[in-house]
RNA sequence: UGCCCGGUAGCUCAGUGGCAGAGCAGGUGACUGUUAAUCACUUGGUCGCUGGUUCAAUCCCAGCCCGGGCAGCCA
């Protein structure tokens, strides 16, 4: 008999003479004559009911081994049930146990805390939570390609192994194939990375902006979907060394309509979460942030707010606080600065923009003003930036000014002054940070607890 | 990287300079269409590691390790 996933039997609009349903058991409750077993297979928040009665042969022996982990298959009846938890039950005719879980099994039927979890990051998919989590970031996946595919951009894969360093987004992971005791010596005692695997030296990406810019300047529309990486020491709820990000790039779009392809963009995918994973976010409203439903509410309801960065800094100016940071023109805004426009000013997400030049990295496309840039940033309440972009300096000439102030060398980037060389057309994009917005979305604080296996400093367990 | 908090049973935590505690989980039994079931009994300890102070350290001190929070950097 072809298996049923429990999901599936939920949704089944009848009762069934006959079900096979294959899984784990989440919890069992003996009576004198049946048990209960709670079946989860993963395919939904909720378990299914399974009625065991004592006449099934090997019953004792059976429901001894039916432990909390343990895998299981189940042939029976789906029937409506007498219970007021559920909708449908299944009454078992066969019941084989496929692999035991003995009492060392970590995950119990109550409560964890999040730390003792990450520590199993390998069964934490098997608790309510981190389900949820993972078959949330399933979806928004998936809805991150419908979004731009129906928008007719094209998804490009940027190398993950790169030579070049999209200024500015930190520092890199080193790609090498030398004795780490031993590499070979240039003449002037430098590490020779002549002799490296690429003939030079390299790193894993950090963005893949730049590549990506030059399939914008070909295909019009594109977006990447990939892991970057940061070897930055960042310990915080919010940075991972590995994490995803969503880097759309649009030929001849100018920065506002980069702030409409954002706005829309989170509002998709925030409309997209909430129609098809209804439960796993009531889940979350209920035991992860009671304040969930209400943000996600005000997101879809509100136009994001926008003010230009000299803006922003004026309403920090008059705001009468006191800030740990002071604010004044010139400066990097503080997360207490962030959050102070989203959560208390605007109270809803802010896109920022126009920052000052020498704030932001080269590729940025500058101001008439000649002291700020066309870069913006998409600010959410709780979790702070979620957006980073800009509109690119097409003009060749104001693009080896900015290279030579930040102290690039033109060889360095030959190709990307090519496509200012040869058919130059403005263009705008930004990246957003695939766990960030799982965060927002789902309303769990940690970033560790939105990637299946989180590499943080000094942590790269499984 | 800086500042702060923590590490005691499988898990969540309380506690004390003088015999190591609870709830849950596990085990045994009872009871029951239960649903984080309930009730009774019960097994279970390198009190993170190393050193110091002390008659005596899980407790006080120092160093180290690990986890977490915040900040910086950023997505």
């Amino acid at each position: 008999m072809q298996r049923t996933l429990v999901k599936d039997a939920h949704n089944s609009t009848e009762p069934r003479d006959s079900i096979l349903l294959q899984g784990w058991v989440r919890t069992r409750r003996d009576s004198k004559t049946f048990s209960f077993v709670e079946l989860n297979d993963g395919s939904c928040l909720k378990g299914m009911q399974i009625i065991v009665q004592n006449t099934l042969p090997d019953y004792e022996a059976l429901m001894h081994k039916a432990g909390t982990g343990a895998s299981i298959s189940v042939g029976g009846k789906l029937v409506a049930s007498q219970g007021a938890g559920q909708k449908w039950e299944v009454l078992a005719d066969t019941f084989e146990i496929i692999g035991e879980a003995d009492a060392s099994y970590p995950l119990q039927k109550k409560g964890h805390t999040l730390e003792f979890l990450r520590e199993i990051a390998h069964l934490r998919p098997r608790s309510n939570l981190f389900g949820a989590v993972f078959r949330v970031r399933s979806r928004l996946a998936y809805a991150i390609h419908q979004f731009f595919q129906e928008r007719g951009y094209f998804y490009v894969h940027t190398p993950v192994i790169t030579a070049s360093d999209c200024e500015g987004a930190g520092e890199m992971f080193r790609v090498s194939t030398l004795d780490a005791d031993k590499p070979p010596r240039a003449e002037d005692g430098s590490v020779d990375f002549a002799r490296d695997f690429f003939e030079r030296q390299s790193f894993l990406t950090v963005s893949g902006q730049l590549e990506a810019e030059t399939f914008a300047c070909a295909l019009s529309n594109v977006y990447t979907f990939g892991p970057t990486f940061r070897a930055e020491n960042s310990n915080t709820s919010r940075h991972a060394a590995e994490f995803w990000m969503i880097e759309p790039e649009s030929a001849f779009l100018d920065l506002f309509g980069n702030m409409d392809l954002a706005e829309s963009f989170v509002k998709h995918l925030v409309a997209d979460a909430r129609e098809h994973c209804a439960a796993d976010l009531e889940f979350f409203g209920k035991f992860v942030d009671k304040g969930l439903n209400a943000r996600l509410d005000f997101v879809m309801q509100r136009p994001f707010q926008r003010c230009s960065y000299t803006e922003a800094i004026e309403i920090l100016e008059k705001s009468g606080r006191k800030w740990e940071h002071p604010v004044k023109w010139g400066d990097n805004m503080q997360s207490e600065h962030e959050r102070f426009l989203a959560e208390e000013h605007f109270k809803c997400p802010v896109t920022v923009y126009d920052y000052p030049k020498t704030l932001k990295p080269f590729y940025m496309r500058v101001n008439d003003d000649g002291k700020t840039v066309r870069a913006m940033d998409v600010l959410v309440p709780g979790i702070g930036e979620i957006i980073g972009g800009s509109q690119r300096e097409e003009r060749l000439d104001v693009l080896r000014e900015n290279m030579a102030a930040h102290g690039l060398a033109e060889k360095d980037y030959w190709w990307y002054l090519d496509l200012r060389k040869y058919g130059t057309v403005p263009h705008s994009g930004f990246g957003m940070g695939f766990e960030r917005m799982l965060m927002f979305v789902t309303g769990v604080a940690n970033i560790r607890d939105v990637i299946p296996f989180a590499r943080t400093p000094g942590s790269a367990d499984f």
